[in-house]
DNA sequence: GTCAGAACTTAACGTCGTTAAGGAGAGGTT
DNA sequence: AACCTCTCCTTAACGACGTTAAGTTCTGAC
């Protein structure tokens, strides 16, 4: 018999374990039982440590928060203090959906999830920290993060809908099928080549669209 | 014996009837079983209709899709050539949030699903008809449309994941306790008050910045 | 009157989230 | 050394779910 001197779960080790198997076999396929076989444990062992599956999943966008935080600590500390605000939130979308990206059906864990500890408060502290430094009121930095990540969350949410997964071929989407059955629709059909080609530079493009907004209607002073 | 002349089900009638059933029992508890004795039938003659349940799924998100249509063909009818293009956008949105908002789990329905036959194309033909006219050129409307689109999605299931339904006393959400938790972070803090009251002037905040930001970054000519 | 096919029913399968009950091992108390 | 207690996991089982297979009933055509 395997010798148990301590405990062989904690929240977080389940929270990784689970990130990882979700690339594997997705949302879907996410079944508590799986993440057990995965642990070398029972299904109901995971009941111990989470309420529900529910609360493992939580769990899980808390553990992709601390994440994304690590990658903004970073910018933090590079001495941001002087740096553009846009700079700043444009870094941090920027990794918001890298992240997101990394993991399959990332987007839809991670939006509609409450974080199960304050990991989330001190980076995003941080942000409107910066936002404020700006020059924005605290209303209106929380008005701006809040804009710009919802693009964010629903861009993603968007992009991770349309192929499996980020690595198909042409997109997984057949564009020229798709442009014929929508030939008596001609701006829709050209419109196609916009929405499902190219999320990367798409993203940027509104992206800066929504920052030149943030600072063209929330920015009280500094211009 | 109850007499059955004609077939009991359509699509487009199943559709109806689970988007009226989710509002009752969440994205959650729609199951096949559910619809079924709603339509009083057993649930594999769903099976007779939809090749399965995310087919059912996609069939309603298409119906939605189809009553946002009727909105939005009547702003078409306006006479909106000579209208803004900024009014022309903030309208949609405005209507696809109200629809969305309509259904419990409305946007999670919406989001990520593929409509099951051409009635998006039209509506949607339409709206980039709008923006060209107003300067934009093909692939700008495109991208245009699908920024301000991905704020709406994102927005919307933002606003449905913090309380169960739209009508929630005091917002479902314990504004105090939230202070309280995050008195170690005092911008956080006060931004509780911005993100989780008032989604909907929230929602038109952050609408008009990607308005601006659409029209500063992405309009060619005529400014 | 027979036949074909459309539109359903009944029965059942395997899987899922979840609960109940119990058992093994560590650490402390006497 | 014996006992207790608490932690952390196992085994067994429940009801509900999506889905499939097979059979039934009704309609309309010939």
């Amino acid at each position: 018999m395997v010798s148990r001197k301590s405990p062989k779960l904690d929240k977080k080790q389940v929270a990784e374990t689970a990130l990882r198997l979700l690339n594997e076999v997705g949302l879907e396929g996410l079944s508590l039982r799986a993440i057990a076989k995965e642990l070398d444990v029972q299904a109901p062992a995971l009941y111990w440590h989470f309420k529900n599956k529910q609360d493992l999943l939580d769990e899980m966008a808390t553990e992709m928060v601390r994440r994304m935080a690590a990658d903004w600590a970073r910018l933090s500390s590079a001495g941001e203090e002087g740096a553009d605000w846009q700079e700043g939130l444009r870094a941090r979308m920027r990794g918001m959906r890298e992240h997101l990206l990394r993991y399959r059906d990332g987007a839809k864990v991670y939006s509609g999830t409450r974080f199960t500890d304050l990991s989330y408060a001190e980076p995003m502290e941080a942000h409107l920290r910066m936002l404020t430094a700006a020059g924005f009121t605290p209303a209106g930095a929380a008005r701006a993060w809040l804009t710009a990540y919802s693009y964010t969350i629903g861009h993603v949410i968007e992009e991770q809908a349309m192929g499996p997964d980020p690595a198909a071929g042409p997109q997984g989407y057949d564009l020229t099928a798709r442009a014929e059955r929508l030939k008596a629709f001609p701006l829709a059909a050209e419109a196609g080549e916009e929405i499902f080609q190219d999320h990367e530079r798409g993203f940027e493009v509104g992206l800066e669209a929504v920052l030149a907004g943030i600072g063209a209607t929330m920015r009280p002073d500094r211009p």
